[in-house]
DNA sequence: CTATTTGCAAACCCTTTGCAAAAAT
DNA sequence: ATTTTTGCAAAGGGTTTGCAAATAG
């Protein structure tokens, strides 16, 4: 929680209130559309702007902070990258859960760095699944 | 080339010569953008309209023919599934390559399958590099 | 002949931009 | 004191929608 605030220094950018609750709300992992991101800071800051909240998503995804994720069902989904994991998706709701990634994802990386003989500095895996939890029998 | 009609008719969607077109042309593994297919489908169709291209395209996607890649880097870019694979992105560009499947994907599938209870419809791999041939040395 | 698809134009988001005031370092 | 950030309102751009005419099956 606390430890959000190195990461922004380190990248020389300054530790606002919203910017926090942003953050905040992201390490909670929700995986929110940008919508319900801003509904949900709202709740703390009645007055935020939807441009300050983009603007803050902007510089998050520029210094790597924060991801988009595609669904291909509903709104695209923000976030935090902290340590490697994957996504399970649900085809039907679009919802978002995170995965762990075994040693077989890694060893994945590590041939396909071999046989394309480039640095792959991130890996993302998602997984879809056709309904969820949430919308079981539809 | 021709072998996607078939796969029209079992989703009872009719074949257009302006379907086909944009079939054959992400078939060709460009992964363009909205606007560059669009651009390219003008070739053959001076007078074909956006918006017919966003139509078709939603319901290719619906139907599971043609995904979204997002690049965080530019624009999405449209892909068509017909065995899996990964992309390789430029993190600069957002140039999109594809690659190879190998067994330690598919493990890694299984796992993640055992693990989560769920059966996995579609495993998506993306590998991010920070160059690629198109922008060396930027 | 019936159902789908096309093309046009307008509507509709979501996201970005410009700028002055406020806040952070 | 300097630089970044915020918030507002307006602009921008990509995507969707409605409808009549054309086309596929």
């Amino acid at each position: 929680m606390t430890d959000l605030i190195p990461y922004l220094k380190e990248r020389r950018l300054k530790v606002t209130p919203q910017r926090m609750s942003i953050l905040k709300i992201l390490n909670r992992c929700t995986h929110p559309s940008v919508d319900e991101l801003y509904e949900e800071i709202q709740k703390d800051f009645p007055s935020i702007s939807l441009a300050t909240v983009y603007k803050n998503l902007n510089i998050l995804k520029e210094t790597g902070m924060v991801f988009e994720i595609s669904t291909n069902a509903g709104k695209p989904r923000l976030d935090i990258n902290i340590y490697p994991h994957a996504h399970i998706i649900c085809k039907h709701c679009g919802s978002v859960e995170d995965a762990e990634f075994m040693k077989s994802a890694y060893l994945y990386q590590k041939e396909l760095e071999k046989k394309s003989m480039r640095k792959i500095t991130k890996l993302d895996i998602t997984a879809t699944v056709d309904s969820c939890g949430r919308c079981q029998n539809l």
